[in-house]
DNA sequence: ATAACAGGTATGATATATCATACCCATTAT
DNA sequence: ATAATGGGTATGATATATCATACCTGTTAT
């Protein structure tokens, strides 16, 4: 899978498990001190994340890394 | 677990696996083209890495990234 | 109608991942 | 002895992830 396609696929799988829970890109961004103006681009797949990043996501999301690949 | 704890533990298995595979660094470097300079510091867990070097790491390493985490 | 909110984009600033080169220290081979 | 090799560090340059602010659009609530 090409880089972008699998950035996408995570940033879907983040947009979902947000969306689960109830939570909008504002409270996430709350819960994990992240601007939107970051997590958007993250969750439409635009941005080569970080690890680091994606663990702050994970533990706002209360999920494990591996729940987004 | 910290962001740390987790980047050294994907560097180890970055380095294992390179072992395994009896590559050098320079070899792996090559192969997936990246300097060692930065290379060495991924295997140590010192960087910050990002989903797309790792992505590379793991096509040279015919490997999938959930086998780092 | 309009105020509040949610997602989204644009942009300039800052931090840092990655590159490129040079160098050090052990170990191994000649 | 020394040349070659492998891991490792230091550093300056470049690319880009992230921050911070401002603004737009559509939707919902009052």
């Amino acid at each position: 899978m090409k880089d972008k396609e699998y950035l996408i696929l995570i940033g879907k799988n983040i947009s979902r498990i947000r969306k689960e829970q109830k939570l909008t890109v504002k409270e996430l961004g709350f819960r994990c001190d992240m601007e939107k103006t970051n997590l958007i681009p993250i969750e439409k797949g635009r941005i080569n994340v970080t690890i680091g990043t994606l663990l702050k996501i994970c533990r706002a999301l209360d999920i494990e890394l591996k729940d987004l690949l």
